[in-house]
Formats: structure tokens, sequence, C-alpha cells
DNA sequence: TTGGAGATTTTGACTAATCAAAATATAATA
DNA sequence: TATTATATTTTGATTAGTCAAAATCTCCAA
């Protein structure tokens, strides 16, 4: 019942690569050996584990998924972490760009009963500074999906809400760029032969790779649901 | 120079039985296996790992005691471990009953660059809500000697400053009481055969057993220093 | 259908931290 | 001084988590 930092972050990773992928698809054990930087051995062995403990099912050079009682407890670290860079960001005046890191170490420390004046101080809030979804006390994440800039219609204005990528370096950038969650943005142009994606803030216009344009999701202003 | 969890303990509980100690005294493996909750040869296993690394200086069948640099590194996780408590009583509204547990888990997660915010938020504080004293950035510690109600003159009113034990029943008796930290009070008796020593506050008179009573430290309330 | 190429698993070894229980040292008592 | 009680250290084993490198599997392409 009671699981290490190391499981924590076991099923935190699962889940990440699962939602990544089509329902009911096993995440590959070399990606989620590299994405907590250990050696695939390492990660089978592990998983094997964590199949023992009824936390996942796992299927020999297929993958791993989580079950339901590995996903119930991957959703609460993503909720303690998600909450911790929230708190992070409103309560202590620390910037978007580098609370990752410390809610990494957190989200493994932080009681039950923490959690719950954090998130009470915090008014209940969806979504963390990066724009994941806060999944409630109960572990429901509330799941939609958005277009990103390289998916959105051109020439339309659209709200950025959510940054999938963690890191500060890429973090810096999109704030230097006016990019961050809650900005509205038009994707002017994209080029597919250059890979490239014009994004025209109030301020200027930006161009970026494609790579970096779908790690920015958006919300069409006009289809708030 | 990276400490983990289970070292920064160590040190923690060597620099705590230590301080109950002359200078230069040893504290036995004993008392530290018990104060970490490990058996003996846990305990002895354990320091001489330290010994190894120069944090403490160990001696066969007498005990340990911290270096310089160890003591260092003791005082800073104290640091840790007390801002944390101050903040989640300050902060986050929590009970100063029951921070303790919380701020053991916390103490080994939380950044630097975070308790730098935590201090300053705080007002560079100088006691925690035991009345314990806060280490500085630099590590120094605000060591002077108090009274307890067990030494403290008679029908004399002194004032509350410290209390000497964490376990959040004993906190919320002192509490129930109306002993906390900074509360005026006046011993009336003690008596020796009985063992017990009486305390009258604002309310009333609470008679407590000496080993209750030793815990609370009091400053006489004329002599400020 | 037969190689590879690339991913995955296995094997053996290692570190940190722990315990149980036997061995030993120290201190206290007779 | 001899004996006993108590504290401490040793020894051998265990668990969690990890790596390096050898062995094995899967699947695509020739």
């Amino acid at each position: 019942m009671l699981a290490s930092p190391t499981v924590e972050n076991y099923l935190k990773a699962i889940y990440q690569g699962q939602s990544a992928l089509a329902d009911g698809q096993h995440v590959p054990m070399g990606q989620l050996a590299a994405a907590l930087g250990v050696v695939p051995g390492t990660a089978t062995t592990m998983v094997k584990a964590l199949a023992e403990s009824g936390l996942v099912s796992y299927e020999p050079y297929v993958g791993v998924r989580l079950t339901v009682a590995g996903e119930k407890l991957a959703v609460m670290v993503l909720r303690r972490h998600r909450l911790v860079e929230l708190f992070l960001v409103q309560v202590m005046g620390m910037n978007w760009t580098e609370v990752h890191d410390e809610a990494e170490h957190l989200e493994h420390a932080v009681s039950d009963r923490l959690i719950q004046r954090i998130d009470a101080m915090l008014g209940h809030p969806q979504v963390d500074p990066h724009g994941d979804p806060i999944p409630d006390a109960s572990g429901t994440v509330d799941r939609h999906e958005y277009h990103s800039l390289l998916t959105c219609p051109l020439n339309t204005r659209v709200t950025v809400t959510r940054v999938l990528d963690q890191n500060p370096t890429f973090l810096k950038f999109i704030e230097d760029c006016a990019l961050m969650p809650g900005r509205a943005v038009e994707v002017t142009t994209r080029d597919t032969a250059a890979d490239s994606v014009s994004v025209k803030t109030p301020d200027r216009t930006v161009t970026m790779g494609a790579r970096a344009a779908s790690k920015l999701l958006v919300q069409l202003e006009t289809n708030p649901i």
C-alpha cells in the first residue's frame, strides 16, 4: 500500500507514457527506461515487481500498462505534483519555469493532509502553471483533447492552454515569446518543407520548429468546450 | 556531499544527542540507535560509514561525535526542519502540535532555494512553533540556556519559551493547559516526594510530573537576556 | 525463409540500509 | 579479583534499487 518514491516515479512515468497512447496500448520498456533515466534491464526488473504487487500488467516483449489500482496511485502522485507546482508559483512566488524539479521532490514528501490544505488554499484549481489538469481528490482527471499549434486552424485566434514540456530552457523560451498558458495567439503560416510554424502574438511574430509547436496546446476561442 | 535522508537523520540525531551533553562528550550508540528506531548494530555500521566520510568521529565502545563538517550539515537539516514547521503553522494554518511529522519528511525534500524563500516570507524568524531556535543561513544557531519549570524560582512570573518534546499527545496536553510558548506562568509548588510540580496559569493551576516539567523551558521575565 | 537490427530480458554483481543473533568488551558487584 | 549484567560490535542474511554485459526475442527486409 505504501509506495516508495521509486515506485511512485515508475507509476507516474507509465501513466504519462500511456496517455500518449491509444487505450489499452502498452508502454514499451525502452521508452519507460529512458523516461526514468535507468537502463532497460532495471525497468524490466522493477516492472515485474510492480506486476507482482498488482499495480501494473506486464507483457514480456510488449510492454507495461497500469491496472486500476496502479492508475489510482499514479493519478494521486500527479495530483500532488501539480498542486505543489501551482502552490510554489501562486503562494511562494516562484517562477513557473523552475517549479517542476522542486515539485519532483516534494510530491513524494507531502502528506494527504497538507495536500488537502494546499488544494483548499488554492481554491481547488483545475490546472497547474503549465496548463496540466490537476486530478481532483477522488482521482478524476479532466481529460479533453486540444489542438496544438501544429493542428489548429490558420489565421484564427486561439488561446495557449498547456505546455507539454517541463524543461526550464524550453519554458523560458516560451515565456520570452509570450506564449505562456492564457495568451491569445494566431498561427499565420506553416511550412512543411522548412518544418516550421509562425505564430503571431500581440507583440511580434515567432517562428519555431514543428516539434516545439506540437508541445503548445491551444483552445479555439470560439469553441470553449 | 549529497547526504541521503538516512544520513541526514543520523546527523540530526547525533546533534540532538550531543546538545544534551557537555562539550566534547560522545553520544552512546545505544541512545543513538534508540533515537533513530534502529537496532544498535545498525547504528554501529552506519556510524562507521559516516566516520569514513569525515562527518563524525567515532570511538568504539565510547560513542560518536559530529565533526565540524557533520555539524554544519546537521544544523542545516535542523534549519530546514524548523523553518518548515513554522511555515506550516504560519502560512498553512496547521496546528503546532501536528507539524513535526510533516516536517520530518519535508526537511529532506525542500531545496535551498525554497528554504530561502520560506525564510524570507517568514521574516527570518528566530524560533519555530515549539520555541526551538532556527539556525540562520550561515549555520549559526542562537544557543543560550534556559530554566525549566523544574529549575526556575518559585512564585515568580516566567514565560514559557520552548517545549522539548514533539509528541503530539504531549503537545496537546500543553496546549490544553495553556502552557504553550509565549504564555506567562508561575511555579507555585514543587513536591520532591510526589515528584510533581504545580504551575499557575492565568486560568487555573496545573500539576504535572517532574519529567514533564523539565521539558518546559522558561525565561525569567525580569531578566530577558 | 533467413538474416540481421534493434529492443528486451537475464545474469551476476554492487551499494545502501536494515535486522537477528552470536561474540565481545566494559562496567558494576560481590 | 572473579562474576555478572549491560552495552556494543560482528557476522551473516535480507530487501530495494541499480548497472554492465551477455543472451534472447521480435520483426522487417532481402
